[in-house]
DNA sequence: TAAAACATACATTTTAGTATGTATTTTAAA
DNA sequence: TTTAAAATACATACTAAAATGTATGTTTTA
């Protein structure tokens, strides 16, 4: 077909990628086809090779999107402090952006299971990923060691593996939420869940 | 090729049920083929058709020979008190089967995304995955209820969503351990998880 | 001798990827 | 300012590979 301005050659784009998660979070990353991407957007497989090689290609380009984009738009509304309380709060913020912006939680459901993605895949967004892996942890970290600093926390605890527990606390909550067979306020999980155990980790004077 | 007695028969369903296993997860449900499973099982095509008709199939026997046989295999060890500590003590049981049975701890990073599936594997297995969707939800909420008649727990708790928040922290501390990014003991980790959720849940009679 | 326990060969489907066609802009020369 | 050329933004058609499922063959055991 026809050449259109670079305006609507851009809205393809974007039209394709919101297409392609879709398509991604419905069937998966493997049974995801170029020719139902392009059809549900309105286009062919050719509108889809147009802008994306393959879909190693397509896949960094939502995570781009998606995971970039919602970083910087969340900047500035990320309490910077650090006690367990600003700690609860940093993910109450996350939990209320997953519960509020439907298709950054369908992007999130979509990638927090990388099993059947290829090595092509996995070493083509390697960047991104290692972001998202990386995810939570400095704040995590931040937070751990200055409470730890002040006392405010147990004192036999191994900082690091109370890193990957309270992020491992997290990860479950989300992931269980997004399973379809759940259901109830994610906020309000992940707000009792991470709050009794930074109950449980505080140390106890009384 | 030759018939081969019953026992060696069963022999070959059971090496290619291993090698699918093997397969799966190293391929994840999608990429794997029936002529992989096979080939590595040291057959061909012809005799995994021979036991299984499809996919499906495969995967419900798959379920079936690990989840259920495990079950049984355990039950008698399983701590049957009603207390906090004991259900401590519950997944500190099964976070020991995922280290020290490597199969099985394979089998369970399998199973636990399922997002690939097709609705034909998932309508075939659907009883098992119930099972599997239930799995430890019994056992927290008879300890949450007798726990909280006996005063152990804070009362402002929601029962239905606490049980929720235990077990999406046990398999969101299991899933993280199962990344190839993450180490660590799986049972500490556990174990100070939820020991220290249990901390907060209890009820503070200084 | 019939059926079991496979192997082999083949037919069919699916999908990725490519090559080509085509209408429309954009660019740039006249 | 007009207009031809070139590049853009796709659609369509095709190729090739891979995987599923089936049909058939072969050998051994019961």
């Amino acid at each position: 077909m026809a050449r259109k301005c670079k305006e609507d050659a851009e809205k393809t784009r974007q039209a394709v990628i919101e297409s392609a998660l879709d398509v991604f979070s419905e069937k998966g990353f493997a049974k995801a086809t170029f020719d139902e991407i392009a059809a549900r957007a309105g286009f062919t497989k050719g509108a889809v090779y147009w802008y994306f090689r393959n879909k190693a290609d397509l896949v960094s380009a939502l995570i781009v999107e998606y995971m970039e984009r919602k970083r910087i738009e969340l900047a500035e509304n990320i309490p910077s402090g650090d006690t367990l309380d600003d700690l609860l709060e940093y993910f109450t913020l996350w939990a209320n952006v997953l519960k509020e912006d439907v298709r950054f939680s369908k992007f999130h459901r979509f990638i927090i299971c990388q099993m059947e993605w290829s090595e092509a895949v996995v070493s083509r967004v390697q960047k991104s990923l290692s972001l998202q892996k990386d995810w939570h942890l400095e704040k995590i970290n931040q937070v751990l060691v200055k409470s730890k600093e002040r006392g405010e926390i147990k004192e036999d605890v191994d900082l690091d593996m109370m890193r990957e527990i309270i992020r491992s606390t997290y990860i479950g909550i989300v992931f269980s939420s997004m399973n379809r067979f759940t259901d109830g306020d994610i906020v309000e999980k992940v707000r009792m869940g991470l709050g009794l155990l930074f109950e449980g980790l505080k140390n106890r004077k009384v």
